[in-house]
DNA sequence: TCCGTATATCCGGTTATCCGGATATATGCC
DNA sequence: GGCATATATCCGGATAACCGGATATACGGA
């Protein structure tokens, strides 16, 4: 699990890195971390526009971070695999180590 | 280390995740973390042009994921936080995870 | 000071990303 | 079928990211 190839560098990126590249999308992922939710809900308690969330949730979807599930007219997003949480917690001690060294 | 404000997620997309949102940094940030090395050294080992490597190191350095230590002319790069590659290589698993499950 | 090596920056051009209001589609119920 | 709710897509436009050859700068040694 060290070294890497400019072939899974690229993979890593199109499935993953590229995926969790906007401010929007972390937030919805840590929402759908806390409970499953759908594009109405979140986008009332994230306070973004629904054609907004509608389109970050369709990439989170392309890159199987998460996963849909429709019941009747609703349809409720959850996690994929919570693992993506730990890997953004693990940047957010990164981010505190380098600001508080600073 | 759960709920997050879209503050705290612009601030980690802004110092981090966008740092890893492209597959050649995230090729050196692997390389630096086998060893140290320069732009020239880089700039050959993983077979890109040179002003490519120096501008993607600087975007890693702006965003304190590497450091720089220049001796004479050559300046050598480093990880500053090795944790980076723990959050990347979640990703790689989750990514494996993924595609295996399809 | 002149030269060579190492690194950083400039340049223009191309491509990708994001936005959010407006509109279209899907589903369930009466 | 007609209506209401939920979601997805369309659209034009603005911004940001990336590229790599060419050029400039920084530094050490002769």
């Amino acid at each position: 699990m060290s070294r890497i190839s400019l072939e899974e560098a690229t993979l890593l990126h199109q499935h993953a890195c590229r995926a969790i590249a906007d401010p929007k999308r972390i937030l919805i992922l840590y929402a759908l971390n806390e409970e499953p939710s759908n594009v109405t809900h979140l986008s009332e308690s994230l306070q973004l526009p629904q054609s907004t969330v509608s389109r970050h949730l369709k990439q989170l979807l392309n890159h199987d971070l998460v996963i849909a599930d429709r019941q009747g007219t609703t349809v409720t997003y959850s996690l994929a695999d919570t693992h993506i949480i730990d890997a953004l917690n693990t940047m957010r001690q990164v981010v505190a180590d380098s600001l508080r060294r600073q």
